[in-house]
DNA sequence: TTGAAAGCGCTAACAC
DNA sequence: GTGTTAGCGCTTTCAA
């Protein structure tokens, strides 16, 4: 269904306006016109107004920004590479809030966000080649994806967050496992045994070796939990774990179902992202289950969404904003200082109220 | 909490690897380099591997992308430019899908995506003139904001997406009133009468003489609804509009609950965004209202989240995907033949069992 | 204050 | 098949 009002234009294009147009018309040299954009006080105001005066009337709206770059050598972007397609890094939301931060720290350095999304089937890394940026920042790439090292092979800096870590590169993240530890062992205070997990980004068709020596956060977690339970002398292999392809609410409350409807249901459940806690708590209600004397429910990431929650959702709070901070800022304090470095940042466990003590347990 | 492992490397880089270094540690020329990049057919196999086996073992990548760009005049890059935060842009998942579609088409022709968001507060629009694009893509950024003839500045196609719409300028998007008539007249086929709507982003602080000219989505939903109603004989005075701020479920929840408490309960809910439909019937849920038997509920996008819905969610289906590839396929055209056009897609309803005939009315 | 000269790294004609 | 030449548009010494 495409408009009828097709039009041609511009196919042969003015002469382009360029520094040396202004500079000619003005019967001044280029550099003076490019200090008028770049050292503003090495000309008169006299003058630098009416070289921008005249580059309004011709339409030219400054240095070609390619030029510049290719002179300067800086590309004023950084590149962010993504592991899966943008409709799935984004169902998390934490996604959107890193990006953000990302994007307020750009902000202050004058550099873009280029996205280069690592579709599974695109074994062709040239994306990542002709990329004009400063460095990449790697986001849930799984280690061992090409584009790892299509990114490594540019000699550019390179940030790696969360998941992906790489020896000898910049990483920003949190501790996954004590902060899932958090969680696990605040059921265990209030003296849950019977504990299930949801959990989303197994990628349990992946390599099995290749997440042996570099885990998902996903993995992460779990170990948290498990390492905590052992602990308590739950054993493990007595914690239903379920599964969710999706990191969405449905998914969690579907995993909820199968919690519900199996024998020896949960008093607890840990859930590995609030879209899923969310989506357990909505189950709870549709089973009549109340939370939390009946179940308790935790998430992770505290996204908007879980403070606002009914009830109100207790979640391990990471600064998924600060993450993104973080690693624009690293990769930018790369590319001029040299500077390599981690940052850890904390994460804490955020209790409201969809936790509380286990209830009387009828076997 | 930073890591105490801080180091300082690479601060004075070896003399870079180029083209030239290349080409003369092989005594050939700098094209006969080049070629072996761009033209594999315009030299010999043997001398091309030697070149490649060079490169490698220089750590050369292939030729800088800014020098290329320079050369070439083209920037292999889409610019998108957002109206609000990121964090905001992903929150309804339908901005994800769109930017899918601008990555797969973007992808066939060696385009990245370079985001913009433009925060409320940022006056300056320098990240436009800094960008390195091929074009721009304007997602519901409000006609009248700063960005946009800075994006028109430039001289590079522009085009148009949903809300923003400029005179002269390409545009992509679907008929929104049209679509939105569809939900409403399904709604009066059924017999309803009472009918409430949840809608978000009016964005009603802004100037109101702007959104006079060209509407917000939103708007023109809401006149499609409007125009339908009234033609039934419904007073659109007498139709309850519940105004979210944020377009997510918990949100649609919250105005469903305002609408149950209210007098004369309505028997339809068309909502703007299937997020907020889902919170609609979420909410129904909660007060024991059955969907579709007691209320009917609509949505809008027909994201995966609404076929997965329970009841699966009657919704006004729009080619998000499609959108976002035929967006950059029309800037693409625009830099190479200067083709400007206006590509209008189809929206349709998608009838699920949320919506039912209206049930016998209790006055 | 302003200008002249020298590239940044690359590619596209064209000639050999 | 390969090399030579001539810039792309800009910034930056350095000299005037």
């Amino acid at each position: 269904m495409r408009d009828a009002g097709l039009t041609m234009e511009k196919a042969s294009g003015a002469p382009p306006v360029t520094l040396a147009t202004i500079a000619a018309r003005l019967g001044v040299s280029r550099s003076t016109v490019s200090n008028a954009y770049n050292h503003p006080d090495q000309l008169s105001p006299a003058l630098r107004e009416k070289i921008f005066d005249l580059a309004q009337t011709l339409g030219y709206t400054g240095p070609d920004p390619v030029a510049r770059r290719l002179r300067q050598r800086k590309a004023g972007a950084i590149g962010v590479l993504f592991a899966e397609s943008l409709q799935k890094a984004f169902a998390d939301a934490a996604s959107a809030l890193f990006l953000e931060g990302v994007a307020i720290a750009g902000e202050k350095t004058d550099s873009g966000m280029l996205l280069i999304p690592a579709r599974p089937t695109e074994e062709n890394a040239q994306a990542i080649n002709d990329a004009i940026v400063d460095g990449f920042i790697l986001y849930s790439i799984p280690p061992g994806h090409p584009f790892v090292e299509a990114a490594l092979r540019r000699h550019v800096p390179v940030v790696c967050v969360d998941q992906t870590k790489i020896g000898g590169v910049s990483w920003v993240g949190i501790d996954d496992l004590a902060a899932s530890a958090q969680a696990a062992q605040h059921l265990v205070d209030l003296n849950h045994r019977r504990i299930a997990v949801v959990v989303f980004g197994l990628n349990t068709n992946a390599p099995a070796d290749e997440y042996a020596s570099t885990p998902s956060v996903s993995r992460l977690r779990l170990q948290g939990y498990r390492r905590v339970l052992e602990t308590a002398g739950i054993s493990w292999s007595d914690v239903p774990i379920v599964e969710c392809v999706e990191n969405t609410e449905s998914a969690g409350a579907a995993a909820a179902h199968r919690l519900f409807e199996g024998s020896g249901r949960p008093t607890a459940i840990l859930c590995t992202s609030d879209p899923l806690a969310l989506g357990v708590m909505r189950a709870a209600r549709d089973y009549s289950i109340p939370v939390p004397s009946q179940l308790s429910v935790i998430g992770f990431n505290d996204l908007p969404m879980a403070a606002n929650a009914e009830p109100p959702l207790t979640t391990v709070r990471q600064p998924l904003v600060e993450k993104g901070i973080e690693a624009a800022r690293l990769l930018v304090a790369a590319t001029q200082v040299g500077e390599k470095g981690n940052v850890q940042l904390e994460a804490t466990l955020v209790v409201r109220e969809s936790t509380a003590p286990c209830p009387a347990v009828v076997a």
